[in-house]
DNA sequence: TTTAGGG
DNA sequence: CCCTAAA
């Protein structure tokens, strides 16, 4: 690119569209006394106790590279002769149920019998898995959504008590995420408790003979099935309270560990980990593990509901619609002329697992440790105390966001925006292609294009997520190059 | 508030 | 994405 003495007009090229989409809105409307039936599976997905209407397109909320998006030609961009792609991005954060306002009623299934103010929890053994049990990978969202405390605070929690040899391993926990080639697996409400608890390693692990340690990455712990039946009255706060507390209350009760070895359940607790064939040599440690409820219904301390056991006809353990759900970032679940999504479950993409670490740049580390990072076992009590408080009255308190991955338009949004501004005034970088996506903060379109220069530097096998065009990451590297660049100059000028 | 970077 | 020191 050469110098251009107007920093507005380089790098440009394209004809301008301006892409404006109205969103299907979702309305939540205030009906009477219906009941919301939302059903966290054992697989760990959420979804609506009734068919739901899948028209949500994988792209939810995000405009889609259709023709109804080009209707509007922004004038202003033509005025000044710029290529504008300007994202209308209706997808505000009112489209979620999480942030919809607290007297907003909303209504999902049909339940109409249900009687209100009850919540029935219903368990079912759920397992977590390390590797051949794909769909994984956005368990993290969910999990933070019904653990709205930081992760980190969780962690501190649950590991601060001792600090042993395993700890170390902690940043590698991930590494061997389940993501293949870029493919997104499932998602689901997961209990991350992954993290070492030291307390039950060195009983597990140090029986071995030195050097011969099976390290395991438990990246995560499905939540049991449960059922929820709130009122649609309440409150989106109390909504997520119910949840949180019904997740609470069947993590709290005694769980039992129970070991899968591909697939099939190890009984003998006698056997050692050779024996039973888990060795670290194992690559594919076809392990899994189970947290079983130490009865079959737990008990919830709220539980006042009498219907307990009979909504087990309602459960469907139907793993397939593993498929279905992590496409989809919501779900929307029509009925009459209300409307509401819930949740995104998987967001389709996988950093869902970053949390734990940005360490799947790692993972070279990883084939080297090989097996990772040992989660010797649960540590119970650090679940049973992990506990659902907040100072604030705000149900947001520390409510991470949601993940939402950029889809490539905006991705091409964002890099024509830098392109044309720099890398160093995202302020204007929001305000020209993200004005109307509330969700997305200069701040984060900072960090994305971070990733994105990122991203265009590794080789593809290593990209995650859904895929972006070649062409745009170029575009990235050259326009990176090019600011970073001008920011020489200017320092130079400068002196 | 906005930048700029590390976490 | 989050958290923050600086500006």
């Amino acid at each position: 690119m050469g110098d251009s003495s107007s920093p507005e007009n380089h790098l440009e090229g394209q004809g301008q569209n301006v892409l404006e989409r109205e969103d299907e809105r979702v309305k939540m409307r205030t009906t009477n006394e219906k009941v919301i039936h939302i059903k966290s599976r054992s697989d760990g997905l959420i979804e609506p106790g009734q068919k739901a209407s899948k028209d949500c397109s994988a792209e939810n909320h995000v405009e889609k590279p259709s023709l109804e998006g080009r209707s509007h030609m922004n004038l202003d961009s033509l005025a000044n002769g710029c290529a504008t792609r300007k994202l209308v991005n209706r997808d505000d954060d009112e489209n979620f149920v999480r942030c919809a306002q607290p007297n907003s009623k909303i209504k999902i299934s049909g339940s109409p019998g249900s009687p209100p103010d009850t919540i029935k929890v219903k368990d079912a053994s759920h397992f977590v898995n390390d590797e051949n049990n794909s769909g994984d990978n956005s368990v993290l969202e969910n999990s933070e959504r019904m653990y709205p405390f930081k992760k980190r605070k969780f962690f501190y929690q649950t590991s601060s008590s001792t600090s042993d040899s395993w700890s170390h391993c902690q940043g590698i926990v991930d590494s061997s995420s389940t993501r293949v080639n870029g493919t997104n697996h499932g998602a689901g409400a997961t209990m991350h408790v992954i993290e070492e608890s030291s307390s039950m390693a060195d009983q597990q692990v140090h029986p071995a003979s030195k050097g011969c340690n099976v390290k395991l990455s438990i990246k995560s712990f499905k939540v049991p099935e449960l059922f929820i039946d709130i009122p649609e009255t309440a409150t989106i706060g109390s909504l997520k309270r119910t949840v949180m507390e019904a997740v609470t209350a069947i993590l709290g009760d005694e769980l039992h560990v129970g070991i899968l070895l591909q697939g099939k359940k190890v009984r003998d607790d006698s056997k050692t980990l050779i024996q039973t064939g888990i060795s670290q040599d194992d690559k594919r440690h076809r392990l899994g593990f189970m947290l079983e409820p130490r009865h079959n219904r737990m008990s919830s301390s709220y539980n006042d509901d009498p219907c307990f056991l009979t909504t087990g006809s309602r459960q469907k353990l139907s793993r397939q619609s593993n498929s279905l759900m992590l496409q989809q970032g919501s779900y929307n679940v029509s009925r009459e002329r209300s409307t509401v999504k819930i949740e995104n479950c998987a967001e389709g993409d996988l950093n869902g697992v970053s949390s734990l670490g940005d360490t799947s740049a790692n993972n070279n580390n990883m084939s080297k440790c090989r097996a990772l990072v040992t989660v010797p076992a649960i540590n119970m009590d650090a679940l049973a105390v992990v506990p659902y408080r907040r100072k604030s009255g705000n149900p947001d308190f520390g409510q991470r966001r949601i993940r939402r991955p950029f889809s490539v338009l905006e991705v091409e949004a964002l890099v024509q925006a830098v392109e044309k501004l720099g890398t160093g005034r995202w302020r204007d970088v929001k305000q020209r292609a993200f004005d109307n996506a509330k969700h997305r903060t200069y701040v984060d379109l900072k960090d994305k294009w971070k990733t994105l220069v990122h991203t265009a530097r590794i080789s593809p096998q290593q990209r995650r997520g859904e895929p972006v065009p070649q062409e745009l990451l170029d575009r990235v590297l050259a326009a990176h190059a090019y600011w970073s660049q001008q920011q020489c100059k200017h320092q130079l000028k400068s002196m």
